[in-house]
RNA sequence: GCCCCCGUAGCUCAAUAGGAUAGAGCGACGGACUUCUAAUCCGCAGGUUGUGGGUUCAAAUCCCGCCGGGGGCGCCA
């Protein structure tokens, strides 16, 4: 398991502080978080404390002198070499080389675990992610909202927690009901029957195609049933193959979940008409214009949210909850039933007015809206060739996920629908992603993988020859190039903790490319196999073998492959 | 009108809970393959962080106003 060494750093700072206090040598104020920085300029070191400008004024002291005080008191540790002072009252930490150079043991000796943490005390965490309508393959925008929620459920893994992933399928509701007329006729169309389109219809050659297969597999068998029965059976066949593709689509994207949610099994197992009744006996619930809606002071007035749509506008009694009723059932199935300590929704920004009923909603039925998690990610625009893709899913024009994935591949897909904050909007560039050439960040990532690979490939026939001492010594890592790249290794568990924290799983794509240039400056700085040199050889072929690892945890937790050779 | 997100180099974007000299890639220009993979590396150019105030020892980052772009404000999902 890994300690990060800024947080040994910051208890040598408390301990050098409260020492200070207690000879007199600083004034007693309560002590403040203490922060470390990783400094921009190597001149100032790998940490830096700021902690005499904060002291500064509670203290009545000059911030130099607070930090040179604090250093005079700081107790001895192998990790840290150098101490030093700078204005105008930082303190800035150089770690020790000795000990960076036997941080490359210490990975190898962690392995395939390298990097994680117990930040998360297996606490257990429900990333939903995907969730869109089984009414039509995944699209460019889907794949942004998987790919985070993946990655992110990757990050919390690897911190420490206890995650489950689910796809809600949305299926019930009238959009499932449209989409079950438009199979019908589709079907019905490719047994040549002169069937019109209803007025609200699934467009796309997606169902043009369901309905011929349907036609393939069963005949006229559905043109001889009772029209509505037709309609209802084909949606829901027509519904499970929608949410067999998805799988499908998801497997390619290396994307799995643990549990695939049925939003009708809220309501046929009766959990919605029981969370309905609390929330009725809570007072709740009001009704309005034959509406049934949800109130909350929290939400404000004229921001109730409707339940129950009334009859005299929905006369199908199964079309009258709310995406909204359904959601007030499942969040007490998530932290109730299932209980998980937290559930972190991934959702399309268009869905962030839904946000505070979440909220309010969860409140309302006794329950800690902290425990909630809702992560908004702003759309994606697809451009091929320069030219903007538009299309949407309503209207059958959106280019579909598994198009992409066959045009670019799983990784190149992977990496670019990971590569930006989820709070700006994101250019997918279709002809980027396809290019497998130094422009493409993803290929530079995996052949600084491919590259170590080949490296020890090359040991192994060069030095069969060689007399080799017995241990590695990773002592011999002493180069410039060498222990920057340790020092970046070492970065891998920090950007895990803070991706996790900010929930800005973003942050592996630039550590990956991050690696992956400081080991070309190594690989350009140091020759690796050398037969004169055979103690420096070895120590060097661990210093491959960590950075691999790293490497390839690095890819792994983005879900892509870590190829041997390209 | 109200709500959310964004505005940083020619382009696409980073910038670790406010920290020191704002960084990459692409594009432009100029270099490096008898050398462990040149899908690599090096050099050079490119900035008043949209704008005006404020808070702070310190602001791209926090607060307020304005300008510009995207999205949302349904008894759709």
């Amino acid at each position: 398991m890994t300690v990060l060494v800024r947080d040994q750093l910051a208890n040598l700072l408390r301990t050098a502080l409260q020492a200070a206090q207690a000879d007199q040598s600083l004034p007693e104020v309560n002590l403040p978080p203490i922060e470390l920085a990783r400094p921009k300029v190597a001149a100032h070191g790998d940490y830096s404390s700021n902690l005499g400008m904060i002291l500064a004024k509670p203290a009545k002291m000059a911030p130099l002198q607070i930090a040179q005080r604090i250093i005079a008191h700081l107790p001895p540790a192998e990790f840290v070499g150098k101490v030093e002072v700078a204005a105008p009252g930082y303190i800035n930490f150089t770690l020790a080389e000795p000990w960076l150079a036997r941080q490359v043991a210490v990975i190898l000796e962690n392995g395939s675990t390298w990097a994680n943490l117990r930040h998360g005390n297996d606490v257990r965490v429900q990333v939903e992610h995907g969730s869109a309508n089984p009414t039509g393959p995944l699209t460019i925008g889907s794949g942004r909202n998987i790919v985070i929620g993946d990655t992110l459920a990757n990050l919390l893994s690897a911190a420490g927690y206890d995650v489950q992933r689910e796809y809600y399928v949305n299926d019930v509701g009238s959009k499932v009901r449209k989409f079950g007329e438009t199979v019908y006729v589709r079907y019905a169309q490719a047994l040549g029957v002169d069937e019109p389109l209803p007025q609200e219809f699934y467009p796309g050659d997606f169902l043009v195609e369901l309905g011929q297969d349907f036609a393939r597999e069963y005949g006229d068998k559905y043109l001889q049933v009772p029209r509505a029965e037709a309609v209802q059976t084909l949606g829901e066949v027509g519904t499970q193959r929608v949410v067999d593709h998805v799988k499908q689509t998801c497997a390619r994207m290396n994307i799995h979940y643990d549990r695939w949610y049925s939003e009708r099994s809220l309501y046929d197992s009766g959990l919605f008409a029981q969370i309905y009744q609390m929330l009725e006996n809570k007072g709740s619930l009001i009704e309005k214009d034959g509406a049934i809606w949800f109130a909350s002071p929290d939400l404000g007035e004229d921001n109730d949210a409707v339940v129950i749509r009334s009859p005299q506008v929905i006369p199908n009694p199964e079309d009258r909850p709310t995406y909204f009723a359904s959601d007030i059932a499942y969040l007490w199935d998530k932290l109730v039933l299932r209980s998980f300590d937290r559930a972190i929704y991934v959702w399309g920004a268009d869905h962030h007015g839904d946000r505070p009923r979440i909220f309010a909603v969860a409140k309302a039925l006794g329950l800690d809206p902290q425990r909630v998690t809702i992560i908004l990610y702003q759309h994606v625009t697809l451009m091929k060739d320069g030219v903007e893709q538009k299309g949407s899913k309503s209207a059958g024009t959106a280019v579909a996920l598994h198009e992409v994935i066959d045009e670019v591949g799983m990784d190149a897909c992977r990496f670019m629908l990971l590569t930006r904050t989820v709070d700006s909007k994101l250019l997918f560039d279709l002809s980027l992603a396809k290019e497998q050439s130094e422009k493409n960040p993803v290929y530079y990532v995996q052949y600084a993988h491919a590259r170590i690979a080949s490296i020890l490939r090359k040991a192994g026939e060069v030095l069969t020859a060689v007399e080799l001492p017995a241990e590695p010594d990773v002592q011999q890592l002493t180069h410039p190039a060498e222990l920057a790249l340790i020092r970046k290794m070492l970065e891998l568990p920090v950007i895990i903790e803070q991706a996790v924290r900010d929930l800005a799983p973003h942050h592996l794509t630039y550590y990956a490319q991050d690696l992956a240039s400081t080991f070309s400056l190594f690989y350009r700085d140091c020759k690796v196999v050398d037969a004169e040199q055979p103690a420096l050889t070895l120590a060097r072929l661990q210093l491959c073998r960590a950075a691999k690892i790293t490497l390839a945890r690095t890819l792994e937790l983005m879900g892509m492959s870590a190829p041997e050779a390209m």
